[in-house]
DNA sequence: GCAGCATTTGCACGCGCTTGCAACAGCGTC
DNA sequence: GACGCTGTTGCAAGCGCGTGCAAATGCTGC
């Protein structure tokens, strides 16, 4: 059985043929050259050693100007970049760093992957994007994924690990970053915000607009953050003397939110104000509102959401909301990749909770 | 000076003791166990050679079933997992696809992320991200960085690379494709919608619809699909007799949008049909229009726009726009990759153009 | 029992890179 | 002039893996 080889295989034996000779000579004929450069091509030329070439491309290491300005000139002329693969295989150290994360398009989603890979290049790393929409055990796939490439450590944005996977991941040396997945696992680093404060906070400013009805529109996705949330704004509004109804249905979508609405809005007690779990169920919400129930926003109906993605501000919507710090976790969690790397003992098992600020806008009275 | 070492290297130093012995005895007592497991330690394990391992774990290889189990059992019990830097290293095809993009954050472009890692997961392959928000001269710098890590290909979503980049991309084996980059460029394939065709087909709808004063609402990127649809937009109109008014501004955003609709409101002839190069900026021409100028939509004024991304769908906007064919450009894309694996020779330079279908909503009257 | 064959296995080399070590060059000092 | 010191360079080992080749193994048929 001929064993696979792939072209670009083929294209490097050129040079094997120094060594076995009887190889290759139909080969040659079918590819030229070998496709990258090496570091040894890069000190012939330079007539250096190629530890010299090495180590101009390490930062820190001992070089003389000479050299080093011999081996920059030979690498610009012959187009030489550093193997970073052969460069993680030796510093044990690849540079990457896996994002896990389903949904991708949404808009939070989005803009957080926006911020993680510009902090991550900044601090010259590279981001790998594993998408994990498909089956649920994909989570667990995408670590395996992140572990066969050496990866430096993960950051999970959606789903959970079994415990099993987030240990195989710490045994081999992975850090790994929770972001919004509240949990009480030991080893990952932890970014949460403070959800059921935030949402104490509003029950205060539905009050201070006047609503006495209050409601909760959620989706029955069950994340930790999203159920914090909830119970946050009930635990508040039970503490004010208040009962709040509490809907729930389908994905956390747009969609959800119409639905929603449909369920609360078609009550004989109708809410007067609704915490949206998301800006994206809180947009379904209002739509669904004005223009199915012919609610008008504020006036009859407060509404606020979370997350303050960019539609939030669009003036269909002018909606109240907690902003996500998405700067500030993408700081935080690459950060902490940083000061891992350079101190392991202590610092390993970390968590932090940021606030998430309310941005005012008109979907509620007052202000 | 002392040489730079990570821990991680320091970790993996105890190995080396059995060669050198008069290093790492201190350094045994900093770090007690290497990281990952290697294919030796799972040969050791299941009493076979570590090549037996390699092969176990290479498709298509010659091993007995019998000890194929004996490694898979062992492999399993210590944890293994091939290390895709090495392999990529020995196959000189790393698995690895650069996905080259900005403004990631926005609806369309998160979308097409969204169905490229979906894709390339299928295809066995795995995306590394590249932010270029920043600097002008970063799709230059991304392509290098995907040299560096020995991307199999890179896919640009933004930005266009220098020629000079493209080619050095092209000499080092790398595959390149661009999506909507309109370019004349030999090398790279090239993936392209009927943009003009498509702008052309709306000025029928518009006339359908009773306009008569047509206008175009382009941001001033100049991006070359932008352009085409502007282009074949006004061009269509002269073939009816009818001239458009073309106005430019700024990024290709939402803000863009409102802009855009106060210069064209505001003009004396207002127009009664809009086409907007974007759905973002129509998004932000409509809600400009509604809430700032109180014009009614569709009744005193038609709106159109393009890609179809998510928002359009809102019950807020129900927008008439193309659709951009987002899986099947993921499709093409992917699919091309792997058809050049196979065969290098013909097949390098290659451009195919889709379409992008009109979705009926109620921006425009009748329909 | 042995030649002939197909299948499996181990050996050894090399992918491109980093880095400890030793050798070496240059230089000031006693 | 011998010595020590600092800074630079080459050597060679090795990271974890794939794979050609040859040796070994198992099996069939005479």
């Amino acid at each position: 059985m001929p064993p696979f080889m792939g072209h670009r295989r083929l294209a490097h034996i050129c040079k094997i043929v120094q060594f076995s000779v009887h190889r290759s000579q139909h080969i040659r004929a079918i590819v030229s050259q070998k496709p990258f450069v090496s570091a040894q091509e890069v000190a012939e030329r330079a007539g250096v050693s190629r530890s010299a070439v090495s180590r101009t491309f390490t930062p820190g290491a001992s070089v003389s100007p000479e050299t080093r300005r011999k081996v920059v000139e030979a690498a610009e002329a012959l187009g030489y970049h550093v193997n970073h693969l052969a460069r993680g295989l030796m510093r044990n150290e690849s540079g990457i760093v896996c994002l896990i994360v389903s949904e991708m398009g949404t808009p939070y989603r989005s803009t957080l992957i926006r911020a993680l890979t510009q902090q991550l290049q900044n601090a010259g790393k590279i981001a790998m994007l594993v998408n994990t929409d498909r089956s649920d055990g994909s989570v667990g796939l995408a670590l395996r994924q992140a572990i066969r490439y050496r990866a430096d450590a993960s950051i999970i944005l959606s789903g959970m690990p079994d415990k099993s996977i987030t240990q195989l991941c710490l045994k081999n040396g992975q850090r790994l970053v929770l972001i919004n997945r509240d949990d009480d696992q030991e080893g990952p680093f932890r970014i949460n915000l403070n959800d059921a404060v935030a949402a104490g906070r509003l029950v205060t400013a539905f009050l201070r607009a006047g609503c006495r009805r209050l409601a909760f529109a959620n989706s029955e996705a069950g994340t930790p953050s999203l159920m914090a949330r909830e119970h946050g704004f009930v635990a508040a509004a039970k503490a004010m003397g208040l009962e709040v109804v509490v809907e729930r249905y389908g994905p956390t979508a747009y969609e959800s939110g119409r639905v929603l609405a449909q369920r609360l809005l078609t009550l004989s007690e109708r809410p007067d104000a609704v915490f949206c779990a998301t800006d994206l169920i809180a947009c379904g919400f209002m739509d669904a509102a004005r223009h199915q129930f012919s609610v008008s926003i504020p006036d009859q109906l407060c509404v606020a959401g979370f997350d303050d993605i960019e539609q939030a501000a669009w003036s269909s919507y002018e909606l109240t909301t907690f902003a996500q710090p998405v700067e500030a976790i993408a700081r935080e969690a690459v950060r902490w990749l940083g000061r891992v790397d350079a101190q392991d003992p202590s610092a390993r098992d970390h968590s932090i909770r940021l606030d998430a600020d309310l941005v005012w806008r008109s979907s509620i009275r007052g202000g």
